[in-house]
DNA sequence: CATGTGACGCCTG
DNA sequence: CCAGGCGCCACAT
C-alpha cells in the first residue's frame, strides 16, 4: 500500500465550500436536491463545483451530503466516488429516510427540495 | 500564471 | 436511448 493512500484527506474550508454545506443541511430528510439547484442557492452557475465541494464532507452526518443527487435525479455520487456499492449505501441512506424511488437508480420527482419552501 | 480534473448539466446528432 | 462536445468553476499541481 503507497503511503499516499493513507494520508488523511486534508479538507480546506473556503467560504465556498461553506455555503455548500450550508445549504446542503437544510434539504430535510425524505427528500433530495440537485447540484445544480444548491449551486444556484448559493449564487454560483457550476454545479461541478459543488460536486467538489460534496466529495469530502467533513460535517457529515450534520451535513447529509447524500441528499444531493443529478439533476436527471439518479443518484451521482457518493464519499468520493461513483462505483455501485457507493451509490448503494447512498442509495439505501435515502431510502431509509423516506425518500421514493423510480427504479433502483432513479428517485421519484416528488421527493425533491428546490428550496423555495421554507417548510418544504 | 497554465493546465488538468471532476459526486454536473445542457445541447446535439 | 446512447455517445460526444462544451461550458462551467473550485482546487490541486
Amino acid at each position: 500500500m503507497g503511503l499516499a493512500e493513507m494520508e488523511p484527506v486534508d479538507v480546506k474550508l473556503t467560504d465556498y465550500r461553506m455555503k455548500v454545506y450550508l445549504a446542503v443541511a437544510a434539504i430535510p430528510q425524505g427528500k433530495v436536491s440537485t447540484y445544480g439547484l444548491v449551486a444556484r442557492h448559493i449564487g454560483c452557475s457550476s454545479a461541478r463545483a459543488v460536486g467538489q465541494a460534496l466529495r469530502v464532507n467533513p460535517f457529515a452526518p450534520d451535513v447529509p451530503c447524500h441528499r444531493v443527487v443529478r439533476s436527471d435525479l439518479k443518484l451521482g455520487g457518493f464519499g468520493g466516488r461513483t462505483d455501485a456499492s457507493a451509490l448503494a449505501r447512498k442509495r439505501d441512506l435515502l431510502l431509509s429516510e423516506g425518500v421514493k424511488f423510480v427504479d433502483p437508480d432513479t428517485i421519484h420527482p416528488d421527493s425533491l427540495y428546490d428550496f423555495s419552501q421554507p417548510a418544504g
